[in-house]
Parts: structure tokens; C-alpha cells; sequence
DNA sequence: TATGAATGAGACTTCATTCAT
DNA sequence: AATGAATGAAGTCTCATTCAT
């Protein structure tokens, strides 16, 4: 029954990721030794082992994790018809994930900016968030490009620079999160998002184009 | 004659430090080993433990040397009468030193990186981000405080919020950066941030404003 | 099954201590290297060090485990109804201890040496030390008096005075011993310690206290 | 003009004898480091060691000092006519050196237990220690041999026993001093070995030996 | 002679990983 | 499959000693 067998083994694999999140949110990749993990997991070493061929390797799963949840967000949020609808939709997608004030949250932004310096130096990890990255520039780029195409964004911009500057914005509030999770609300950082938004949107229901009508959310 | 003793020990420590440097933004901080560091400075062991107590202390010392240059920025740009040249010039002082294409600016920016991860465990590092964090969102609020009483910015934005937004966009671009030299040059980077700028400043030499209906939130 | 585990964890830690006693008799506590004690015990570094946190405490458990075993001496021999015959079983059992002319005599006289200098900057290992050398001599002291009560030692000795002696001769008889393990053997050590005994004893059948037919060897 | 640049040697090398033994009584031969004693000495590392070949030769140097006064003790005391009074002086002259109440009485009790540990292992310190042990014993002895020749004490005693004991007596109340300064005064620690002395002593003025007038203290 | 910066062997300790049970 | 004791390479740091100045 390989079934079974398949469901105990992924279960058993969740657990140890759960226990290195919790360690690696803690205290970082480097300094969260293996027996921190055993310890979290309630496992012994031979079985953590008998699931992930090493520490990089849950380094590793741990980052992929994050990544493949990611992913769904930009192909949910992007599906919509209007493009000024859909970008607002994946603002909000992502800043619900991103922004997420609950323990999981907190622990995934922890993890997360853990990763974005580890992609400095492991190929695996770097390889995951540059994917990640073009994938939310991809995205954010088509729809910019759509509206571009109704006239209801400005064509002088770039549409990779500006996909670019929005993820930076959830990126840099990530990171001020991750050091102070009082600093704000998710509220707020989504209406800055939003703002950026709408400063760069003209109303479509109108014959000249003015940024002065825009309304940020 | 301790000025020759002084400059000898600035000199040594500071070729430490150059050397930690570049071990860091190689491999981070907590798999370069001091012997990596001993290798690259070209010293023995007991000589970089003369000048410092420990890789800790190197860790910190290059972490405080950051944050020393960066709050020069601060002052240097926040000094004109204008609050919205002011804040041009700040956005060009952050982005000539952050995005410098040099070798020097892609070790600060990898470093930096590493002291965002690190800033989540290491209560010192922590303090200094947080200490630099803050000195930026103060000279920006200050100045967006300033145009909002000259009533160059709308007052519905919310200073604080507008001033950290500001931050994150720079922030997510050193990463981006530091993930991908090539992704962007420096102008792209400040014309998207100078954008943002332009894109919620009024036109002072219009009689009314044109932001005027905007709720940014 | 915690018996066979606290066992065999009982058995390693001894298998160190004896590793550790053997390197301290011979180089000193200072002078051996964990890396001699690993050698000695055939344990490799990971294995020691899940029994023991560190090298100090080795040195003190070595301490602690030589005076778990002085002080069963004073339990077993004081319990005599005759206090002469109690100081001489005192004595004798002392003697038969420290020096014992077998290798374990030997390694134990010449870690006792080596503990009693580092009692001198060793705050645990003094407090071991002077506890020792408290329970010799209050046993001796309470002996004394209690003779002293039955008029079987002169009531002039201050008894206090006389234990410090007592344990003095022995400490400085270790100490010849221990540099010199053919300085004599345990029998002219005991009747030197008998003869000052008897040098201070009264006889109890006469009715004048004689000290001439002691015979002191 | 070798007369003064040997004064001025043996000045040098004094100070850093003293220093070391400052060092040495504090925190043993081997926790104490080179830097320890240049600090003490208030020397450069190169002057130091113009002087002494290593820390080595500093220890033994520290011990032979220490040897060479002990061994001005015999030969001053031992020159009286009378063997008993000899024997009384020799014990005076050592228990006012060992017994020293002042600084450098406490130094010498503290750096001689060191020097006995170290006996163990270190062949030059434990030659000079069994040397002094022999001299001590030697003089001791031959007052003894003389004392029994005219009747003084009797013939049953072994006097290389006798003197052993009596040392080891002198080096149990030195250990006891060294652990705790506050033990015993030196008119205490004479009166105990005077009390051992005249407990084996004939009064010379009758014809039966009688311990019973002896005067333990 | 004197200095003290520099050396580098070697100390203690940790921890990712293995493997007999 | 699971355990956890054991391994040992590698890490950080110290310190006796040297040598250019």
C-alpha cells in the first residue's frame, strides 16, 4: 500500500518542516543546529534522516515550501478581466499572505527574509526566489501592459519597472514587518500599495487622462 | 606618539574589516569562518584577535560601519530650504549610495542584505537597523511634514505611512539588486523612485493643485 | 528501561573519570589536554562531552568523587564507643586510604596533591577541600573530647588544635608520598600518626597518666 | 663595567620574579599567563624574555628562590650546642617563615603549594623540592641522633621517621594556611609542633623519661 | 637593549551525520 | 522504521614565543 505509506511519509516530512520553520524563524538557517530541529520535532535523528538527506536539504524544502505557495497567488489573482481589477486583486492576494498578522504569518516573513539573504549564496534558494520574483513580475507586467493597452495606464511607463518598483514596495515592507511586527497593520501597508496603484492609474471613464481623479482604493 | 599607534590599529582593523567584507558578501556571515577572514586579510589568527574580541565583534563592527555611512546620508541631503528638492536630493543621496554600480556598492549591498536577516536574532544588529530605519522615515517625514504645510504633498497622506513606503521601495530594490547585478541600473532605480515622488507633489506654480481629490488612504 | 541507560551512562562517565584521573596523576590538570583524556578513555570527543560539559567539569568531578570517599572514612570509624580506640580506627582507616601502596593509591595521593593546589583558585574545589578537611577534623575534634571528658587526653590540649595536627601530619605524609612513592610504606606512615596518638593518651589503668611506654613505631 | 650591568640583571630579573609570584600565588603556574606577568612586571614581552629563556625557566626560577631561602633555615639553626634547643630553634626559624602572617608570608605559602603540585611532574621542580625535603629531614635527624645519644629522646624512635614526621607536620599547616589564611595564627601552628616536640622529649634533669610534664601549648 | 605586533600551533568545543541495535 | 550514542572534522580562540624596528 504506497499510498499509505506516501501520506505517512509526506506527514512525517511536514513535521519536520513545521518544527524548522518554528527553529529557523528563531534563530536563522545557520545558528538552529539539527538538534534544535530533532528537539522541536520530537523526532530522532535517524528518522529526521530518513526523510531529508541533510540540514541543506530542509533548508532547502523549507524555502521551496514557501515558494510553491506563492505561486498559486499570482495565478489566482491574475484570472480577473479587467487588468486594473486584477492588479488590485493581486495587491490584495499578496498583501493578505504577506501581511498575514496571525503566528503563521510571522513566521513566514521571519523565514522568508532569511531566505532572501541565503539566495545570496546558495544557487538552490537564489534559483527559487528569482523565480519567484519573475513570476510576480511577470505577472504584474502582463496586467500592466493590458491596461497600457486600454489606455487606463500612462504608456510612458515601463511596464518592468514599475512591476518591479510594486514588488519592491511589498518587499521592503516585509522586511520592516519582520523587525517590528507593531510597525504597522496590514491595513496600512496595503493601502500604500494601493496608492502607488491608483497614483499611476488614470479613470477610464474619462476622455483626457488625469492622475488627479485617481482614487487609491 | 599614539597617532602613529592610532593609525596602525585603524589601519589593521580596517583591513579586517575589508576583508570580513568580502568574506561576508560571498558567503554570509555565518559560513565564512574566521579563517576565511585570516586568509582574505592576509593576517594570523592572533593578530585579528588583537584588534578584535571575535568574529562577533567583526560581525558588529561591519554592521556599524554601514549604519555609520548611511546616517551621513540623512543630514548631508535633509539640509535644503525646499522640503520637495530636500527630498529629491535625499532620494538621490540613498540611491547614489545603495544602487553604486561598483564593486564596493554590490559588497555593501550583499552585507546588507545578510545584516537584514541577521537584525532578526542578534539584538545588536536589530538596534542598528532599527536605529537606521528610523533616522531615514524621521528626515522623510519631516520633509513630507514640510510640503504638506506648503502645501506641496496632500495632506490626507499620512506622513509616517508615506515616509515608510518610500524606505520599503528603496529597500526592495537593494535586494532585488543584490539577487541580480544586472537586473537594473542605478537610473532606473531612482527614476521609478523619482517617479513616486513626482507622482504625489503638486505642481507648485499652478494655482490649484491636481492631487488635489486623490484619498491616498 | 531508564536502569540500563542510567547504567551504561554511569559506566561511561567513570570510564572518563578514570581516563581523566589517570592524565591528572600524571600531568596535572592543566597540563592535559582534553585530547589526552580522549586517548586514555578511547572515546572520541563527541562522546565526552555528551557525558560532561567541559573540561572543568571533569576536574570536578574527579575532585568531588575523592571526597564522596574521605567522608564515608569518617562515618565508618567514629562510631567506636571508645574514643582512643575510634581515633585509632579513625587513623587506621585514613592510613589504609591514602596510602595505599597500589596503583589506585598512588593516582589518587597524586590527584589529591594536584586538587590541593587548585583548591587555591578554584572556588568549587576549595569549598570541597575545606569541607573535607572539616568533617576530619570535627570527627577528630568530637573524639578528642569526648577522651578528654573520660580524662584520657590531658584537658590542656585545645582539642580543635590537636585534630588540625593530627590532620596535618597525615597531609603532609600524602605529600611525601606522593613525590616519593619509596619514601616508606603505609606501616611506618600509621605508626608514626599511632605514636603521637599514643604520645597524647593517658593510659586508663594507671592511675597516673604515663606517656613513656608508648611506643611510637 | 660588568659589576653594574650584572646589578642591573639581577634588578631585571627580580622584578620579574616578583611579578611572577604575585601572578603564580593568584592563579597557579598554568592559568597564569606570559601577558599576566609582563603586565605585573610592567615589562615588554622582549625584556622578559632577555632574561628568562620561557615561562619554564620563570617557574623554576620562582621555586629555587624559594628553595635557596629555605635552605639558609637549616644551617642557621642547627649550629647550637644543645641538641633539643637546636631542634626547638629549627622549628622556631621555620614556622616563622612558613607562618609569616604578612603579604609575602602568604605569597610563599600559596606559590610553595603550587611548587609541590608541580613537584609531581616537573622533573627540575621536583628535584629541588626533594632537596629541601632531604635537608630538612638531614638536620632534623641529626639533632635527633644527637638528642638520643645523650638520653634526650628515646632510643625507639626512628629518627629519619621522626624528622619525617615532624616536616610533614610543618607542610599539613602550611596547606591548612594556604586554604584559609584565617585558620590558625603562627604562635598556634609553633605551639602544636613544640607540643609534638616536647611530647617526645626526656626531661634531661631525671632519670625516668616522663611525657607527662610536657606543655603541648 | 627594548619594544610590542605578529605568529601559528594547539587548546577546547560543537554539531551534522552515521550506524549498530 | 526508529533510536540515539558515537564519530571526528572543523570551528573559534589563546598564548608562548619571535623578530623587525
Amino acid at each position: 500500500m504506497p499510498k499509505v505509506d506516501d501520506a505517512h511519509r509526506e506527514a512525517r516530512r511536514q513535521q519536520v518542516l513545521d518544527a524548522a520553520i518554528a527553529c529557523f524563524a528563531r534563530t536563522g538557517f545557520h545558528q538552529t543546529s539539527m538538534a534544535d530541529i530533532l528537539q522541536e520535532a520530537g523526532l530522532s535523528a535517524g528518522a529526521v534522516y530518513s526523510y531529508f538527506s541533510g540540514k541543506d536539504e530542509i533548508i532547502a524544502a523549507v524555502a521551496e515550501s514557501r515558494h510553491r505557495q506563492e505561486a498559486q497567488l499570482n495565478a489566482a489573482a491574475t484570472a480577473h478581466a479587467d487588468p486594473i481589477e486584477a492588479l488590485h486583486r493581486l495587491a490584495r492576494a499578496y498583501a493578505g499572505w504577506m501581511f498575514d498578522p496571525s503566528a503563521a504569518g510571522k513566521l513566514r516573513r521571519r523565514v522568508g527574509v532569511q531566505s532572501w539573504a541565503e539566495a545570496l549564496h546558495s544557487p538552490e534558494i537564489r534559483a527559487q526566489v528569482l523565480r519567484g520574483l519573475s513570476a510576480a513580475k511577470d505577472a504584474l507586467g502582463a496586467l500592466i501592459r493590458r491596461a497600457q493597452a486600454d489606455g487606463r495606464i500612462a504608456a510612458a511607463f515601463d511596464p518592468e519597472a514599475l512591476a518591479r518598483a510594486m514588488v519592491a514596495l511589498f518587499q521592503g515592507f516585509v522586511l520592516q514587518l519582520a523587525w517590528d511586527e507593531q510597525a504597522a497593520d496590514r491595513d496600512t501597508h496595503l493601502a500604500a500599495v494601493e496608492g502607488l496603484l491608483a497614483a499611476i492609474t488614470r479613470d477610464p471613464r474619462r476622455g483626457a487622462a488625469h492622475g488627479r481623479e485617481r482614487r487609491p482604493h
